[in-house]
DNA sequence: CTTGACTCTGTACCGTGGTACCGGGTTTAG
DNA sequence: CTAAACCCGGTACCACGGTACAGAGTCAAG
């Protein structure tokens, strides 16, 4: 396939490709004897998943590991042991948040009958549960940071 | 409470508060006689919720339409429902998507112990179920468009 | 009443993820 | 052989989401 045809296959521009060539996320392509890129059919497959990555939030340095998982992982066992777990751990990161979201909008939906602000919508409450920073002492600063010296 | 104080707590930047304000995520605070800005403690809230919700994907212009429904959504019970509905569609959507991938990490662990080929990853296949574009017509396309005249 | 940490507005700049344009070469229907 | 439609590499530019800097004013401890 030319670059054109797989580029309107997978929906992006032809510009993008090469984007990605140089990113490293597209394996570089054969060449025709001219020096066209004559890409293989996994190659749409592969720009759709990078574009539907992102939709789902992840930047083009994660999907880059992604697209190591996706073929096969690192070499050895542990190494992609570890590295599909941490992703994995971070993915029902999202899917919790993303479902406490969807359940807070539920409930605004149900309560919508009401006047606005009697209504029940928990959106903040909802992705607070999975917070956590190091440091609490947010209230009550020590007004003006004591001068060094 | 004021700018940096804010900024502490929620663990943004200080110019980050006023390109929101800007960008209308944060509600106008109030000012001291002498210009300061007063921020409310929701404040910290909003941000907070800003930058999460930035981490599963959104924009700050989709963040902006959540932000909405937080506050109760639109007047119209009507408006309300349909707004939420269909942010919790798109919720959903991302929920499936992130639901197989993960599916198909685990998969991955689980075939871990053979030789990286025999491995088996369908985050490929996990993402496309999703797909829909309109043009199928992907294969063989017309080598070089019909001339036009 | 000075000094240092803070605040303000305004404008310029930065990294990410592309997109567009340029000058040139290639391919193929007519 | 020509012309339309494609390809190439290189460079410049764009939008989004910030971040930094400049110049000026404010506030409180010493």
């Amino acid at each position: 396939m030319r670059t054109s045809e797989v580029a309107a296959a997978a929906g992006v521009n032809v510009q993008t490709l090469r984007y990605y060539e140089r990113r490293g996320l597209l394996p570089v392509p054969e060449r025709s004897k001219s020096g066209y890129r004559a890409y293989d059919t996994q190659a749409v497959r592969t720009i759709r998943f990078v574009k539907h990555a992102q939709q789902l939030g992840f930047s083009l340095e994660q999907i880059d590991t992604l697209l190591t998982l996706a073929a096969g992982g690192p070499d050895g066992c542990d190494d992609a042991t570890a590295l599909a777990t941490e992703k994995i751990a971070h993915l029902e990161t999202k899917i919790a948040d993303l479902t406490a979201m969807r359940n807070s909008l539920r409930q605004l939906v149900e309560t919508c009958d009401r006047s606005r602000d009697q209504r029940c919508c928990t959106l903040f409450d909802a992705v607070e549960i999975t917070e956590q920073t190091g440091d609490d002492d947010h209230e009550r600063p020590p007004r003006r940071h004591p001068r060094p010296n």
